[in-house]
DNA sequence: CCCAGCGAGTTGACGTGACAACTGTAGCGC
DNA sequence: GCGCTACAGTTGTCACGTCAACTCGCTGGG
């Protein structure tokens, strides 16, 4: 419609130095993460998912919905992560199908020291230099931004929510 | 130090939610960029610095500094991009190597369609749904933490900077 | 029985990104 | 000239992510 078809140069500042801010923190993240537990990004996000499920071992699909990512994503990252034997994928009593995934003595460890030096990254490297007003600020923009991008999404108050 | 080792769930859920927004936001630009121009954000990233290069063809490493982009991965791109006639890699005239990249009239006019329509995609979905305050607390704390990752770096008011 | 179609999961192709190792040119000291 | 170092750029390798095509088991219709 109406409305000048560029951005301000003071709006471009700021979309420039947000996603300069956003690239730089994933890096460090990442690359802590690598150096201190020998795992990825992606490979943090799948084992803490394992980690935390309450019965056991856990469908492709499942892990896809819960983790937001797209099943090819999910069967990919599974089988790099079981040649490097942090997860195994397991057969599955009820129909031939080999379909349960679960953590190897291995992935489960790494997951347990991770998890601990990751929160303590996020913290140092996020939460140290954010005022409140900071913090809710981009908490209420994120908010809107997954609602309005990805409206049934359970990212209510604080924790379960509809599903 | 001191401290719980963990974060405390409404921390969690702030940066849960903050990261995905972040996620579906660049899913979004990426799509339609890619939709609507056939050129990935990367792409994207090198038609707009060299568009904007002022003394025409630029060189490796002024594009990876412009861009803060690792150097391999800026060749690794325009090597790409070459492919795809997006740029050329063309003879600097006071040494013999190959070392000036430039665009293609392809380049320039991929270059040209798209700045309008990204600025109006962020536009849309960034700055639409942001107030003032939201913007001000955003602005502050991606400095600071620009500043605090990277220090030399030419995130001031609104260009030059030192160098 | 056969086979069409579905849903779950996998695979392949391709672009992306980080890191390390390599090539090649220029400058310096001898 | 010779060797050495520094620096620019390239290449290889591996992990990541998306899309489209595929496999496999299960069903339901004929």
């Amino acid at each position: 419609m109406a409305g000048p078809r560029t951005l301000e140069p003071e709006q471009w500042e700021l979309w420039h130095t947000w996603m300069q801010a956003h690239r730089l923190l994933s890096r460090e993240l990442d690359r802590d993460l690598q150096r201190g537990y020998g795992i990825s990004k992606a490979e943090f996000s799948v084992l803490v998912t394992l980690h935390q499920s309450p019965d056991g071992p856990m469908r492709v699909g499942e892990l896809a919905e819960s983790l937001d990512w797209e099943k090819s994503r999910v069967a990919h990252q599974l089988t790099r992560m079981e040649n490097r034997e942090l997860v195994e994928r397991t057969d599955n009593e009820s129909n031939g199908r080999r379909s349960g995934i679960s953590l190897t003595a291995k992935g489960r460890s790494a997951a347990k020291n991770a998890i601990l030096g990751h929160a303590d990254n996020i913290r140092r490297y996020f939460f140290e230099a954010l005022t409140p007003d900071q913090a809710a600020a981009i908490h209420a923009w994120s908010r809107q931004t997954v609602d309005r991008i990805e409206p049934d999404n359970g990212t209510s108050t604080s924790g379960i929510a509809t599903k």
